[in-house]
DNA sequence: CCAAAACGATAGTTTTACTTTCATTAACAA
DNA sequence: TTGTTAATGAAAGTAAAACTATCGTTTTGG
C-alpha cells in the first residue's frame, strides 16, 4: 500500500469511527448511554475527566460539576464509576475491534493480516474532534483497564455479558492466528496475552516513556509484538 | 536434573525462604514493618484479609479488627491502603527475584538459564506455613498488582524507589535475556512484558481458569513463556 | 531505672458513595 | 387540548471510609 492509498484508507476509516456508537452489553449500565444527549455526555465528560484525576480521584460528584448537571442524574445510567469505567472500555475495545476487522477486511495472506491486527493493537489515536474524545480515550484504558479485571465479582453469569467486548476483540485475533498456524492449541490464551501486552506497551509508552528503552517509540511496541508473530507461526512446526 | 535432586532443591530454597524478610525502599512505608511484631503482623493479616476482601471492600479498620488492633496503629507504618498494597507487591517481587537468582545461579548454559528463570516466574507457590502465607501472597499480587501500576503519580522522584523491587526484578530477567541474545536492543522492554505476562497467566490461571484455554494448566503458561524465549533466541538472526 | 519510642483507646473531621423525596420539564398519546 | 409517563434537577440526608488529634499506658533499650 502506497502512502496516498494510506492516508485514503486512514480518513476513510476515521471518518465512518467519527459518530461511531454502539449497544453495549445490559451488564455495563443501568440505563444505556448510548440512548441519550446526556448519556454521551456523561461519556464524554466520563473520559476527560479520568483522564485529569485518574480512577481513585475521580468522583461522581466532579462529574457531574464538570458536565453539568448532577450526581443523581448520573446515578440513573451507571451503579458506580467502575462501571462507567467498564463501559468506557469495553467502548474502546469494541471500537479497536471494529478497527481491526476494517483494516484486515478483503485479505487473504495470513501473515499480513496478523501484521495489520497487530498494529491496530499499538496504533496510536489521534482524533480528538469526535464525540468523544479518542487520543484521551486510549490513554484512559491503557492507564485504567488493568483495574477492571477483577477477582472479587459478584456472580459469574454477569461476567460474559460484563467482558463481551473484550472478548469479541480477543477472538478476533485468535481467529488470525489461527489462520497463520492451524496447529496453535491455546490461540484464545495466545491472542489475550497480546491484547494485554499490546495494552501495557501503550501504557508505557504514554507514562513511563523514559522508565522503558523498549518503548521509546511505536516502532519498538511493533517490533515485540513481530516478535511474538515470528514465535506463533513457528511455533510447533 | 532427577526428581531427587529437584525436591533437594526446593526443600532447600523453601527453608531459605521461610523466614525471608527484607528491608524495601523507604518510599513504601511509613514506618518500617520489618523492624517489629507488629508491622509483620499487618504484613500478615494484610495478605490474608486483601485476599478475602479484595482492595475495593478492604479497608485499615476490617485489618485492626482482624489482627486485633487499632487504625492508629496502622497508619503509623502506611499512609494507606495502597502503600501496603505497593509494599506487598514489593516484598513479592524481590522474593522473586531471590528465587530466580537462586535457581539461575551457577548455571553457564544462557538457554538453561533463561528456561529456569521463566519456570520460577510462573511457578506456583504452595508453602502456607511461613510467617507470611506465599500461597495467598501469590494470589493477592497476581490480583491486585495492576492497580499499582498507576498514571497519576504525585512526583517522578519518588518514582524510582516506588518501583525499584519490580525494576530489579526485570532487570535481572534482562539480562538473562542479553545472554540469549546480545544483539537485543529493546531487553528492558521485553524483559517487562514478559515479568507482566507472567503476571497475568497466574492471575488468569487463578481466577478465570474456565474463561482461557491456555491457562487450563500449569504447562501451558510454561508454553508460551518458551514460544516467547524461541522467539528471543532467533530475533534478529 | 529512666527516657524515649511504640502502642492503644477514644473521639472527632472530612469526604465519598450513595439513597430518598419531590418538583419540573419534555414528549407523546388519546 | 388534556392527561400520562419518562427524564432530569434540586435538595437533603445517611452510612461508611479515610483519615487526624489527643492523651494515657506500655514497652524497650541504654
Amino acid at each position: 500500500m502506497n502512502f496516498l492509498r494510506k492516508l485514503v484508507f486512514l480518513c476513510d476509516m476515521q471518518k465512518l469511527l467519527q459518530n461511531y456508537t454502539v449497544q453495549l452489553n445490559k451488564a455495563l449500565f443501568t440505563k444505556d448511554p448510548a440512548t441519550s444527549d446526556i448519556g454521551k455526555e456523561i461519556l464524554k465528560h466520563g473520559v476527560l475527566l479520568l483522564h485529569e484525576e485518574g480512577l481513585e480521584a475521580f468522583t461522581f460528584k466532579k462529574l457531574a460539576q464538570a458536565m453539568d448537571s448532577t450526581e443523581t442524574t448520573i446515578y440513573r445510567y451507571f451503579q458506580n464509576k467502575h462501571q462507567l469505567l467498564m463501559y468506557i472500555c469495553s467502548f474502546y475495545w469494541s471500537q479497536l475491534e471494529w478497527k481491526m476487522a476494517f483494516a484486515t477486511a478483503n485479505i487473504e495472506c495470513p501473515a499480513t493480516k496478523l501484521d495489520k491486527a497487530l498494529k491496530v493493537l499499538v496504533q496510536t489515536c489521534n482524533q480528538t474532534d469526535g464525540w468523544i474524545n479518542e487520543k484521551i480515550l486510549q490513554r484512559v484504558v491503557s492507564a485504567e483497564s488493568g483495574k477492571v479485571f477483577d477477582a472479587h465479582h459478584a456472580s459469574t453469569d454477569d461476567l460474559k455479558g460484563y467482558y463481551s467486548a473484550y472478548h469479541s476483540l480477543v477472538d478476533r485475533l485468535a481467529e488470525i492466528l489461527l489462520l497463520n498456524n492451524p496447529t496453535l492449541k491455546s490461540s484464545h490464551g495466545l491472542a489475550t496475552a497480546i491484547v494485554d501486552t499490546a495494552h501495557r506497551e501503550l501504557f508505557y509508552y504514554f507514562y513511563y516513556p523514559k522508565m522503558n528503552d523498549a518503548v521509546k517509540n511505536q516502532q519498538s511496541m511493533v517490533q515485540l509484538l513481530q516478535l511474538l508473530t515470528q514465535a506463533i507461526r513457528s511455533h510447533g512446526n
